[in-house]
DNA sequence: GTGACTTATAAGTCTGACTTTTTGTCTCTG
DNA sequence: CAGAGACAAAAAGTCAGACTTATAAGTCAC
């Protein structure tokens, strides 16, 4: 990921972030920043940077003779990958898991059939790898492996999108991808029907056929949902 | 919006954040702390406040003995309403439109199928009003009135959907339909057929028609795109 | 040419003094 | 007693200067 903690403030931060976004600071809770400066014990200047930061992201408010504020959770800026990261590694990553396969669920299939689209040779040629690597590992438990093909494979059809929003993406799926390999559900190998699939969209992105790597994504994505039991029934 | 220039800091942003996303300062290019603190008339300990948060959006990299180096397009965080902001008063703008309303297309009818299922009762009277309030506003010139209650529409719907990440993109949106008003096309009176289609949507919400909810958003959304010459023949 | 050593550079850090804004309170007045 | 206005305190904001540290780049010996 990023490099941790570059810095002081670096280190305040990784340390702060995950504080306030597990809600251990609940809204509306003042911080005076010469008491966090004195609690890391770090200089005010370092202190202020971090806040700064914490301010960017919309967690905390700052405003003069009141102090640092923390903002309720619906004002955060829940796409900092970072802010992603802090939550996932805190308490609510189960919720925050859900949140984010629903909205690969929306965005994945469009974006495939974008990348039929869009999608040049060479992307081609790397969907097709990523996906011979899927099938190779996908027996014998060799979940690591996999798990770096299947990232790499969402990656690059988000980035042949040849939409920046949705190429962004790649990291938050990556995360999502490795948080189910390690912590939830996924014991035993990967579903043969999901690595299918998986070729499939291959084919069809190679093919150019918008239609239907939209529509094999789709599967993809409702199978996420379904491990999460998301969707009704 | 977020209020302008809260502090020295926030000025110097209003600035430097613009000059940057406008790929004034092409990547890999190398500012000095000092420098910059000179130009913008501030104390280092200011300008090392801006350079964080520019930091914190992956818009630069700071690293000793080298500078404030400009990071490539491709990481910054786009997903950062702030630097959304800067993008759409910028050159790309009618780029970052299209990126942003392609992601609205993928979003948007799945946001409204779950609303369908999550929508409060009040959920559901005020998305009534704001299509309501389209109707009312639609004929006669009073784009600016007919803008108020299509972002509200949009806002209610992410809102209702239960996703976190589909809720905070109600600001995204808001700007997409702002920017389509007032400064591409759309000089003449909203699409009834558009109009009506919001009406439906709220009626399909209400009855908690999730298929249908998803079906309709999607031919809104289809518009909208087409309005921009995105749709493929 | 390769490797170890030195040096210059720009960011990083700390401290202390000072300024500015805001809010809570206190008083004065009707 | 209520409302307006003056006052004081609190906390963030700003600045300047000295010092530390990492590191890119240049230098020298081999």
């Amino acid at each position: 990921m990023t490099t941790p903690g570059r810095g002081l403030h670096g280190h305040v931060l990784d340390t702060l972030g995950p504080a306030i976004t597990a809600g251990e600071y609940p809204p509306g809770s003042v911080l005076r920043t010469d008491e966090l400066a004195q609690h890391f014990e770090v200089s005010r200047s370092v202190m202020r940077e971090a806040v700064r930061v914490l301010e960017s992201m919309h967690l905390v408010e700052s405003r003069r003779r009141v102090g640092v504020t923390v903002r309720p959770k619906a004002e955060w800026n829940v796409y900092d990958p970072q802010v992603i990261r802090w939550r996932l590694a805190g308490a609510d990553r189960p919720h925050q898991l859900r949140s984010l396969t629903v909205l690969r669920s929306a965005v994945e299939p469009v974006a495939a059939g974008l990348a039929a689209k869009h999608a040049t040779a060479q992307q081609c040629a790397e969907l097709t790898e990523c996906a011979l690597g899927m099938v190779a590992t996908s027996r014998g438990h060799r979940l690591q492996e996999y798990l770096v093909h299947d990232v790499a494979f969402h990656r690059v059809v988000l980035a042949a999108s040849g939409n920046e929003m949705f190429a962004r993406l790649g990291d938050v799926v990556a995360e999502v991808l490795a948080g189910r390999t390690h912590h939830e559900v996924m014991f035993e190998d990967p579903d043969p029907a999901a690595v299918t699939l998986h070729v499939q969209v291959a084919e069809a992105v190679r093919a150019g056929d918008a239609t239907r790597a939209e529509q094999l994504t789709r599967e993809i994505t409702v199978g996420a949902l379904q491990e999460l039991d998301i969707l009704a029934p």
